[in-house]
DNA sequence: ACTCCAATCTTGTCGTTAGCAAGATAAATT
DNA sequence: AATTTATCTTGCTAACGACAAGATTGGAGT
């Protein structure tokens, strides 16, 4: 489809972010039992040991794949929060329903991310890709119950994210509602948010 | 250490236990990606090619030991359930302590149970074993709101085992709480099981 | 413009794996 | 006791990750 160059010459130019494209399509695609670094050259149109002078190891590929799967996890959440309006417990629903979707939408990868086998290896661009999302997370949490003790905060940080991480893991690894139409999930997703949202705001004092 | 036969017959005997046993162990030692079907026979000192007689494939004895797993949860969270004494509310936070438990002492285990890759064979026997978790756990939320309407008990049996699984989950997997002292992530644990179990309660009309 | 260097990509190899085939051994059945 | 059957062996193929050594090309410095 995509024919950027007409011959395909020696150097392929853009190669790093070709395998890294590749990859991700291809982890979807076989899982991540079925992911090579040998199929990712292939679909790149490159030799077999090309890659190597881009990912030291097929697990550096993998880490570069996750990074930027905690970019987008962070975009995605972003966007729906900020289309969820000005209200705090909106907000963080709507910042969990970004995070749901995304992890719907990647499903293996989004298994990678959250893998400490496939992300052992510990790149500071990683660690701090997966920071920033749970920052955002933390954050949308802490301006829910803005009036809590840090301790209160702390644990309803934890909770809130088991919660939500917790679901869509189970969804996703087909543990849960596997023969539930989308619409009757999606349902039974926002149901979990909002026991969710509910149990941080009464636990912060903000019952009414 | 454990020498059964003194000079290792041609035949095993046992060699279908054996190999789940090693298999078990080299999982936690070398985690989902390092498993491998010849490891596994070398550790039981039969030839690379015995295991087929036993398993049709590597998937097939990762089934196996998944299979286990389940009822080894299954016998973990009934154990900690029935030493939580008699009331309803304590019984669940009982089994999700067994639950949590179990997770922490077989991760990569407990990893492999719920990868829909590692399991997506479906075994019945696989099946089985873990609707019969599913089970117990449903069980011990709906006795904790026994006179909620069953769209309710649904959405709370979700909700909790959301809770419960994705709090383990990501302590497991490095994301939650990986400075903490054991005893410190042991009381975030337990935090977040309380949080749970009273978002059940008021869900479920128990409210004071 | 020319040279040289460093980056990129190639082919080729090694050790390992899963899965299959064919033969050896021992246990169970008849 | 003989034969069948299950179990285990060695030996193969195709594919993998990683490494080594050589080919090609873009760019830096003169």
């Amino acid at each position: 489809m995509a024919r950027a160059k007409a011959e395909k010459p020696y150097h392929h130019g853009e190669l790093r972010e070709a395998l890294v494209a590749a990859g991700r399509k291809l982890l979807e695609e076989k899982g991540l039992r079925g992911f090579t670094l040998r199929e990712c050259a292939r679909r790149a149109q490159v030799s077999h040991a090309a890659p190597a002078h881009h990912f030291a190891s097929i697990d550096d590929l993998l880490a570069e794949i996750a990074t930027r799967g905690y970019h987008d996890l962070t975009a995605a959440m972003t966007a729906e929060a900020r289309r969820s309006g000005a209200d705090a417990a909106a907000r963080l629903v709507g910042q969990g329903v970004g995070y749901m979707a995304f992890a719907a939408a990647n499903p293996v990868l989004f298994q990678l991310m959250f893998s400490r086998e496939a992300n052992h290896f510990e790149t500071p661009a990683l660690a701090a890709a997966a920071k920033s999302a749970y920052h955002l997370h933390r954050e949308a949490v802490e301006a829910v119950i803005p009036q809590a003790s840090g301790d209160v905060k702390e644990r309803m940080v934890d909770f809130a994210w088991a919660a939500v991480h917790g679901f869509i893991t189970l969804v996703l690894e087909g543990q849960l509602g596997e023969r539930d139409s989308p619409r009757a999930l999606k349902s039974r997703g926002l149901a979990a948010l909002s026991a969710m949202v509910e149990a941080v705001v009464r636990a912060g004092g903000g019952g009414r």
